[in-house]
DNA sequence: TTGGACATGTAACGGGTTACATGATTGA
DNA sequence: TCAATCATGTAACCCGTTACATGTCCAA
């Protein structure tokens, strides 16, 4: 289980609907904790769940627009309550930039504006998502408990870490390279030469602007 | 493609085995970039890298084991290199902690405790594996590219931030409950009492320790 | 009247994991 | 001799996504 529990979870603040609980999710940013949500999984999920008396609907009407309102039943509630109460798995990152870079030497040593422009992209992307979560933060509407106010806190500090890190690395890149900060084996060396001789480049090397 | 490209972006370090490149993942903390690589995914993407001449072996014997080494062909170098040019996909986390702690009032607001020791035990691997990556990093033998070095730095850094915050969350809990942030809608309230009701629970609540 | 938000759903597919199966070598 | 490490591989399965299908209501 596991969609399952964000299910219960985002039902417990309120009975919504599997198009609410989507929204509700996104909104608040929580999508930063769970990968995403598609529609693809939600459906099926909320149905399985109120076959096994998880949740059940509450509504098929609002507004005049077919919509299925679900709450959590007790068993529902109860099982909400066991799933927080058992350890959590350790946090999954899938960072496919930091992955680029540390194979960025070995892979393409001669471009480095590319993977400027890269982390420009990028924290342009995490500047836009702590705006985001700031001004959803303090928007006056929205329901932040004590604790979901400090997980907000907790995703804008880090995405702060990540901005800042961006601009170290882009000021980096943008100066003269240097050696590997150790490489006892002159493996970087060995790399270099394999790559270039497997693809026939000239020993000319990076070209330096002058 | 994507495990696929780990495996290329492993392999332009230097050749090696499906099994060293899962060593190598591992122990450079790489994982923190990838969820984590099974054989179950390794050796079978190898044989179709290899079927499609990204990549060949080189040897089939190593000390008298049977160990098939890999190398990059010119086409996987190029592969390589155009995947990296490509613009990386935003990063996906998916930490099970967070998330519960935002579930945590409207789901198990009466046990505080153990939310205490889900953060505990969090911090304890925090700090675990930020001693193996500095460890790692200064060991002497292994390489680390400058970029790669920086990368560490990354994961170390925001290893550092978690760990604080997990303290601060720490304190706050053991303190007095506090009311929520933002409640425009009494959401909070009206959780409690959904949950209360549904479970048949005491109005008495959250017991006071004198 | 048309595009956008609201709203629900299914089927095929993809990608990776778990669990299993196997076996050599080395050091305690 | 026994456990640990080195080493490769497969098959069943799980979980979730993508893409598709369908329809309403409202505002510009």
């Amino acid at each position: 289980m596991s969609v399952e529990h964000i299910l219960l979870g985002v039902l417990s603040w309120m009975p919504n609907s599997g198009y609410g609980i989507k929204k509700e999710v996104e909104i608040s940013g929580r999508e930063l904790g769970w990968g995403r949500l598609s529609y693809g999984s939600i459906y099926p999920k909320l149905k399985k769940l109120e076959e096994e008396g998880f949740i059940r609907t509450v509504t098929a009407e609002r507004e005049g627009r077919m919509t299925k309102i679900y709450e959590l039943t007790a068993k529902g509630w109860r099982e909400l309550g066991d799933w927080l109460r058992r350890p959590p798995a350790p946090p999954e990152i899938r960072d496919e930039l930091v992955m680029k870079i540390s194979f960025w030497e070995t892979g393409l040593p001669e471009d480095r504006e590319t993977l400027i422009e890269h982390l420009e992209l990028r924290r342009r992307e995490a500047e836009e998502m702590v705006r985001h979560l700031e001004e959803w933060s303090r928007n006056g509407y929205s329901a932040i408990s004590e604790l979901g106010g400090l997980s907000m806190d907790y995703w804008i500090d880090h995405l702060r870490l990540s901005i800042e890190w961006y601009g170290r690395m882009i000021r980096y890149l943008e100066g003269p390279p240097t050696p590997p900060r150790q490489d006892p084996h002159g493996l970087y060396e060995k790399a270099r030469r394999r790559r270039q001789a497997a693809l026939g480049l000239e020993e000319s090397d990076s070209p330096e602007h002058p």
